[in-house]
DNA sequence: ATGAATGCAAAGCGTTTGCATCTGG
DNA sequence: CCAGATGCAAACGCTTTGCATTCAT
């Protein structure tokens, strides 16, 4: 969401791109030319993306791809603790990259346009601690959405603001 | 969740059936039987429960009825307010009945035998609320998901409790 | 060279829809 | 009567898989 200059984010690319690599050969898998552009476009783009419009974005690097190595490609990032897939009711799977600052946020999501916005809220993980303990449970995950419409009248969160 | 008499159960579901009759003659829409049925059902057994479970359930009662009509009954119960879909990832959508005392609870999943708990939280809710109105919009609704280990040795919740 | 990854197309799965038939108001 | 509901099967959209080929190590 905030904007970020392109040395920053080649630099967490690059930075994103290092960590997966590493996984890959503790785990005895290939880096392939398309795996890795698929990753780093994935990193770059830094998105809920879906599988489709990834391999749309993927595509326009390297033509042949087909969608289950983007499958594939993304399920390996979700085992590998590299994304997490999410459902915002749209009839398909984002998934969302993890960055290691920023390992946990939660969503709003405009019902008039859709937009998708992060927050992350410490009162509210706190709150939510205390809630699992009381019921005698350690949380490892949450999934936060705020399905909200916006009050100021012309809605600000339209698609076309330049992303 | 918690412990129900048999008559407050049938109670509850007479409350929903007749509120469903209204709003189905509100709509100009008819009752059938196998809609009474599924629908019944769906008050009755009054959990998050899948299509395809429902499906099942129903059948015992009504054997010839298909698929598409719990689909189509589903998605006239959400439409009218009556259920809300839900996914947990476990690839099939959860439809969760819609009590009026209990508008919106959330959800802790144990992530060891898959138990789903309802809880509600005031605290959080009015968090939510805050965190929402800096943001300038207001919240519609919210889906507030935590996925967590039980930290009791030997989790509790496994699914052999009887329902 | 050898196990893993790819690309394609086919299959899979949950869900939706077209259509002829039936039914409630 | 007639709009709306049903049941069946076919279609759908997203995702996964089988298999022959290619590639990284």
């Amino acid at each position: 969401m905030a904007e970020q200059s392109l040395e920053e984010r080649e630099a967490r690319v690059a930075e994103a791109m290092e960590a997966f690599s590493e996984r890959l050969q503790e785990a005895g898998l290939k880096s392939t030319k398309q795996r890795d552009v698929i990753v780093e476009r994935f990193f770059w783009l830094d998105k809920h993306i879906s599988a489709d419009e990834l391999l749309e974005d993927v595509r326009e690097h390297q033509p042949r791809i087909g969608y289950a190595t983007v499958y594939r490609t993304l399920k390996l990032l979700v085992e590998q603790g590299f994304a997490l897939p999410k459902d915002f009711g749209d009839g398909q799977t984002r998934y969302d990259p993890i960055h290691n600052q920023d390992p946990q946020h939660d969503h709003l999501i405009c019902v008039d346009c859709r937009k998708i916005i992060e927050f992350n809220d410490d009162g509210l993980n706190e709150r939510i601690q205390a809630i699992a303990e009381k019921m005698q449970y350690q949380v490892r995950r949450k999934k936060i959405e705020l399905y909200a419409e916006c009050q100021i009248p012309a809605c600000p969160n339209h698609p076309d603001q330049s992303a």
